[in-house]
RNA sequence: GCCCUCGUGGUGAAAUUGGUAGACACAAAGGACUUAAAAUCCUUGCCAUUUAUGGAGUGCCAGUUCGAGUCUGGCCGAGGGCACCA
């Protein structure tokens, strides 16, 4: 029998598409729209199989709707700056906008190859001055909102590369390049005021019904509200300060005081600038602050000053000022209340300094002689030991009535504080969106005028030069703006800012005056579905949704503060990792087994080979697939077909060749199976209603499953429906169908199997002389309905047998037929039935006596 | 340390939302077809003497219920996020 060519088919398809511009979208008020959007690449050289399973997802989808009568957008384009161009260019001595170039033209083949309903007119790339002007002009519109600003911050500073450093570039401490020690070194950076929308950010998540409750529960954690009061504090000593100010959440222990500690960058450090014992303390600070080990293990140091700090509430108590690596400088005032007997942290300190401190709450249950020794007491009870706090019932009761009082006694006020710090955008990178500020001979902040947009990236650049590219390029450096030299800001735009608005450039994506046009947004946004990574539940996601909160702010025209409708994270595509005695990794294709046990080398079979446990498809272990060459070996369909196959879409899923080779066979199987319905439709003219009517049902059922499928994402299922509607069909046809009844429920069926893999469905619609882009079957609901059943008899909660029987059946029928059922009723044993539990359609309890 | 998620056969997983546990697939074993191999098809979750029959069974321990993979409480284990956030 003939074979099923996919090479060929697949090949036919897809350029059928294209030029029939098949996936193009417009606006159509007449259609209800429906924007699907997955995470866009970064072009690094190659797709990989997390892009695979990512686009599949998204593509099923995209065809389920489009079909459904949707009018849908799905479109694609290139995260395309960033720090890799920049490390290919110096290895290869490629510019970056070459190397990105032709990654982009290549990942662009192979995700066409994969058979994708993206509309390629949308293309967009965030390193096309087409793209990033738009971006420098958001920046100015933000500018002059008064959300951005400059301030000094610490960067992670390469002493030897002169370079800045990203979190993920300093490894132990030190540069990962250099191998330098990594400083930390105070440069004027410009910032995002994310901070400013913190509660608006946190509120907002409430509404997004349709997002996994875990990204919900991240965004909220990293932004952190936390309500509370600050307090002044009288300091006594022989410096010219006379208060410092905490936050607090806890106020209603304030009579448990025994310390106050602020960071080491706190302005009171000033004056110990010149004190060798207070330096020799910072650095202590700046080393055990870099490595993770010191901060899990928590080990807390201080340096104890001559000041001393009054309790508010109590002039006559008097307690000691640290300094303390504990106290962060950028959350609340840099300075905090220390009560031992209640915060495990200051209780570590405390025994660590011998600072005496006072138990001043107690389990409700507790005496009076309650004390804290060497666990904190941070549990709800009573306030005691307090004066005229005693009695107030903790955790509410006391923070409120405390805040009450202090704010009475004009002590403190009532505050509430984010962790939520603001978005640092400045790197000091060549392969990004340049800044559209310059700087005059004083150095004030010169707003780029809209006419001399955009800043293009000098094409010259030399990026083995030590330090900032762009920096050192004084020929590009130098402008005038406005008749005046001056110089330009040589920080470009963290490649977050590229992908916080580009949904919105795919809605316009040709608009050449702005970023977008209002009349295409309002129609396309919100993205309906969002699909892409956990890995960026935080950053990306909360980033994109600043950002719209910052385009509406002070703007009639955009109301859009919530960009994603909804949100589907994918679970990543895992293998197992191969490696030899000495830790070194190969690639799946180096190694071999007979037995599916032992492994070894392929080129040397002596080399033993250990298998390691299933994980992350990653460079760096080597234990990746080349979807290309998969595609290759088995077709797009086949592909597709196999990465939704194993796991739910949420969780991760175990690439295994075995399945792959058995959805490349279900492909081939499917294609002869094609082959034998289409000669029996060319045979079979009256039919069996029995048949018939089994061949309808399931038809019916089969749509409605997947229907619901479709809706939560239980994609394996499908796969699953998809397996089992083969073998139905291989039978079906073996019995007496009619004609009519069989051409149009396959075709319904082909139709509904089509997003999955749609090249092959396509040949055999084509095939049956039918339209390839079928509307979505209506369902019979006359046909869903069944009229066996079978019913589930338990005796004691027990289940005894099935019976089948008429739908509906009513109790006393039931048990007739269960008295005459010899298999059942034995087990009834004559005893009396003390009661019935009759489910209708479902199952009976019958309870007997004992 | 705090927060979140998840524990079902040898493996990946289904389960109409409290009502037949293990759909569908991978692997392994056995069988059929074949001169043979490949391909294809069939059978097999576990224990007890069999394709008939009985029993146990969804991490562990309790509870609610006629009935629990599903609900409640406690414990154990795995994964993820944040990490001195005052």
């Amino acid at each position: 029998m003939e074979r099923y060519n996919f090479k060929q088919i697949e090949k036919k398809w897809q350029s059928f598409w294209e030029k029939n511009k098949s996936f193009k979208s417009h606006i159509d008020t007449t259609k209800p729209k429906f924007y699907c959007l997955e995470m866009f690449p970064y072009p690094s050289g190659k797709i990989h199989m997390g892009h695979v399973r990512n686009y599949t997802i998204g593509d099923v989808l995209s065809r389920y709707k489009s079909m459904r009568g949707f009018n849908v957008m799905h479109p694609m384009g290139w995260d395309s700056f960033g720090m890799p161009a920049e490390n290919a260019a110096r290895e290869n001595n490629l510019h970056p906008k070459e190397w990105t170039e032709k990654n982009v033209s290549v990942m662009k083949n192979q995700l066409k190859k994969l058979g994708l309903s993206i509309d390629w007119d949308r293309e967009i790339s965030t390193c096309s001055e087409d793209y990033y002007k738009h971006q420098q002009l958001f920046f100015i519109e933000l500018y002059k909102k008064g959300l951005v600003y400059r301030k000094e911050n610490y960067v992670n500073w390469d002493p030897i590369d002169e370079t800045v450093l990203a979190n993920e570039q300093v490894i132990d401490g030190k540069g990962w390049r250099s191998g330098a020690v990594v400083q930390r070194k105070k440069l004027n950076q410009w910032f995002f005021n994310i901070s400013k929308f913190s509660d608006e950010l946190l509120n907002g998540l409430d509404k997004l019904k349709t997002w996994p409750n875990k990204v919900k529960t991240m965004q909220k954690n990293w932004i952190g509200k936390s309500f509370g009061c600050e307090i002044n504090f009288k300091i006594k000593g022989d410096l010219p300060i006379d208060k410092i100010k905490c936050f607090t959440t806890r106020p209603d222990t304030l009579f448990g005081f025994s310390f106050l500690a602020v960071s080491v960058d706190h302005p009171l450090s000033e004056f110990f600038s010149n004190d060798l014992a207070f330096k020799k303390f910072k650095d202590e600070c700046s080393k055990t602050g870099t490595t993770e080990e010191s901060i899990a293990l928590g080990q807390k140091i201080g340096f104890k000053t001559n000041l001393e700090a009054f309790n508010p509430l109590n002039e006559k108590q008097k307690v000691p000022v640290y300094f303390a690596n504990f106290v962060l400088m950028d959350y609340g005032f840099g300075a905090v209340f220390g009560c031992p007997a209640h915060d495990q942290r200051d209780l570590d300190f405390a025994i660590k300094y011998k600072i005496p401190f006072k138990t001043v709450v107690k389990p409700v249950d507790a005496d009076k002689n309650f004390t804290v020794k060497e666990n904190a007491y941070t549990g709800p009870g009573e306030i005691f030991n307090s004066e005229f706090l005693n009695g107030f019932k903790v955790p509410n009761e006391s923070i409120i009535k405390t805040i009450e009082i202090l704010e009475k006694k004009k002590l403190g006020l009532q505050k509430i504080n984010f962790r939520l710090k603001d978005w640092g955008i400045s790197r000091q990178r060549y392969w990004g969106c340049p800044i559209p500020i310059a700087y005059d001979k004083d150095g004030n902040v010169i707003i780029v005028p809209e006419k001399d947009l955009p800043i293009k990236l000098p094409q010259k650049i030399n990026l083995n030069e030590k330090g900032n590219p762009l920096d050192k390029n004084i020929e590009w450096k130098k402008t005038t703006i406005n008749g005046k030299e001056c110089l330009r800001e040589t920080d470009t735009l963290d490649t977050f800012v590229d992908s916080s608005w580009y949904f919105l450039r795919f809605c316009s994506p040709n608009n050449k005056e702005y970023g977008f046009n209002n009349e295409e947004i309002n129609y396309w946004m919100p993205v309906d579905q969002y699909i892409g990574g956990v890995e960026h539940a935080i950053l990306h996601l909360l980033y994109s949704r600043f950002f719209m909160h910052a385009l509406s702010f002070k703007n009639e025209n955009f109301k859009i503060l919530e960009p994603f409708e909804s949100l589907f994270t994918q679970g990543m595509v895992c293998h197992e990792t191969f490696s030899d005695k000495n830790k070194k990794w190969f690639s799946p294709d180096e190694v071999e087994t007979k037995d599916g046990k032992n492994f070894y080398l392929k080129e040397d079979p002596e080399i033993k080979i250990f298998v390691g446990p299933s994980e992350s498809m990653s460079k760096s272990k080597r234990n990746t697939i080349d979807p290309e060459r998969m595609i290759e070996n088995y077709g797009a369909d086949a592909v597709r077909f196999f990465i939704l196959s194993d796991s739910p879409p949420e969780k991760d899923v175990q690439w295994s060749e075995q399945g792959m080779i058995a959805s490349y066979r279900f492909i081939q199987k499917f294609w002869q199976l094609h082959n034998k319905i289409q000669k029996k439709i060319g045979i079979a003219s009256e039919g069996s209603v029995e048949a018939d009517t089994e061949l309808k049902k399931y038809t019916n059922q089969l749509i409605n499953k997947l229907n619901s499928h479709l809706s939560k994402f239980n994609y394996n299922v499908i796969i699953a429906n998809m397996h089992e509607t083969y073998s139905f069909l291989s039978k079906i046809i073996e019995k007496n169908i009619s004609r009519k009844e069989l051409l149009e429920n396959y075709k319904k069926i082909l139709t509904v199997l089509s997003p999955v893999i749609p090249h092959i469905i396509s040949e055999c619609l084509e095939s049956l002389k039918t339209n390839v882009f079928q509307n979505w079957p209506k369902i019979d609901q006359k046909m869903l309905e069944v009229e066996k059943i079978h019913f589930v008899i338990q005796i004691n909660g027990k289940k005894k047998g099935t019976l089948e029987v008429l739908k509906d059946i009513e109790e006393k029928t039931l048990m007739e037929m269960i008295k005459k059922n010899v298999k059942i009723y034995k087990n009834l044993n004559n005893k009396k039935i003390k009661k019935i539990f009759f489910i209708k359609n479902r199952l009976i309890n019958i309870l007997l006596n004992d």
